[in-house]
DNA sequence: ATTAAAACCTGACAAATATCATATTTTAAA
DNA sequence: TTTAAAATATGATATTTGTCAGGTTTTAAT
């Protein structure tokens, strides 16, 4: 098996904090998943008993309304850890993480992790300012919320999902969404995110390809009212 | 000026995590301010120089949203700090802190917070914790914001406003908002928030005496949808 | 106490969004 | 390959919410 101190994607997380012996006791107790397209890595109310580290893929964190609609709180990718927060206060996940592709996942024991958050001052600040800049995501994205249309929360996602997770060599997005998860980001009917794709298309805004898309007008796109 | 170690707030906050002997320091440079009803405690995008320890009062917190509207975020009240996100991650402040009511704070300077923050891991991880905390009660708030009607969520905040801040001898809550202030928290037009509150005295739910709202009919108030 | 400003309220209408129905296309299983 | 299921698409309509316009009441300053 592979081992922490020589894995890239630490480096891209609050990990890169630790020290070599810490990684090295990491390393030896942390185990490897491999997850397929769909598949459930938590549910929201299960008791996590470590973290998971992405090595490869996307997955959604998303969480059950009353209404029985499924709110996608968050894309996480390659590089991010999961499941810090609901370890460190000691609760049970309030989200559900479900891989979006195929991903490689580590899963390091809760133990060790809380153990170094106490002893390493430097590993554990760096957790608070992750956990401090998800908090103000978090707030922005209550702002967009309340106060932006939903054609403008989806022209937004579209711009958000082509900056940080990339395109392919026909400028396609890198990530794989389902009209249904496109609503499920915005928070608004299926049918209602499928008509203002087909809108955008028929702009000139976007094109799509299957569930495959791309953008070609990206100022236009940041203009959407 | 009154003592940290002797103050019964901090122990509603990450404070309560400091030895005696960072108190004493900390008593002996904060500063404290009397802050009228309406008054400005900082703005969105003011860099702050430390964190607010809330002694008495109410405050909310907003951000103004690109159609001009102001959303307000988080109500905050005695016992609460003000600001350790911004400092965390040294940025600039992502809202507004405005008092509801006069207040009473006390100002700790940044490096004072710091300096606990990197040596007292006790400290850190408590601030640790409330920062987890805080961000899923944010992550529950955008599932509410996506999910659910106006009326659901106006009728959420009265309840949530009556357990969190409480009522006076005849029942009406403590925290007096402006109907704009009611809007801006539910995310919709001051109109359609006087209009739902119209509609909740009619139909018996509330009853109101100028501002000052008192919950009538609690779990009918529940079942709102 | 008077008065101007701000806050509150309501109606009429417009715009945004949800819902339901149904057709078409794509996907995946047999 | 065939076929059933799922995902996508679009129209018609209902519901929710926003906007504008005009009132009344409350608040605060003189």
């Amino acid at each position: 098996m592979s081992k922490c101190e020589q894995c890239i994607v630490r480096k891209f997380n609050s990990l890169k904090s630790l020290t070599k012996d810490e990684l090295v006791r990491i390393s030896g107790c942390k185990t490897s998943k491999f997850i397929k397209k769909g598949e459930v890595i938590f549910d929201e109310g299960e008791t996590l008993n470590g973290v998971y580290c992405i090595k490869d893929g996307i997955c959604k964190l998303s969480k059950l309304s009353a209404n029985g609609r499924d709110q996608i709180v968050k894309l996480v990718i390659k590089g991010d850890l999961l499941g810090q927060r609901s370890l460190v206060v000691d609760e049970s996940a309030n989200l559900s993480a479900v891989a979006l592709n195929d991903m490689e996942v580590c899963f390091i024991p809760k133990q060790e992790i809380m153990n170094d958050l106490q002893k390493n001052p430097e590993f554990s600040l760096d957790v608070l300012q992750q956990m401090a800049y998800d908090l103000r995501e978090s707030d922005d994205v209550i702002v967009n919320m309340a106060q932006k249309s939903v054609k403008q929360r989806l022209a937004e996602i579209l711009i958000y999902i082509h900056d940080h997770f990339g395109v392919d060599a026909d400028n396609y997005f890198n990530v794989l969404l389902s009209r249904e998860d496109y609503a499920n980001v915005v928070g608004t009917a299926t049918e209602s995110a499928i008509r203002i794709l087909s809108q955008f298309k028929k702009e000139g805004l976007i094109s799509t390809s299957g569930k495959h898309i791309r953008i070609e007008d990206m100022e236009a796109l940041q203009r959407v009212e």
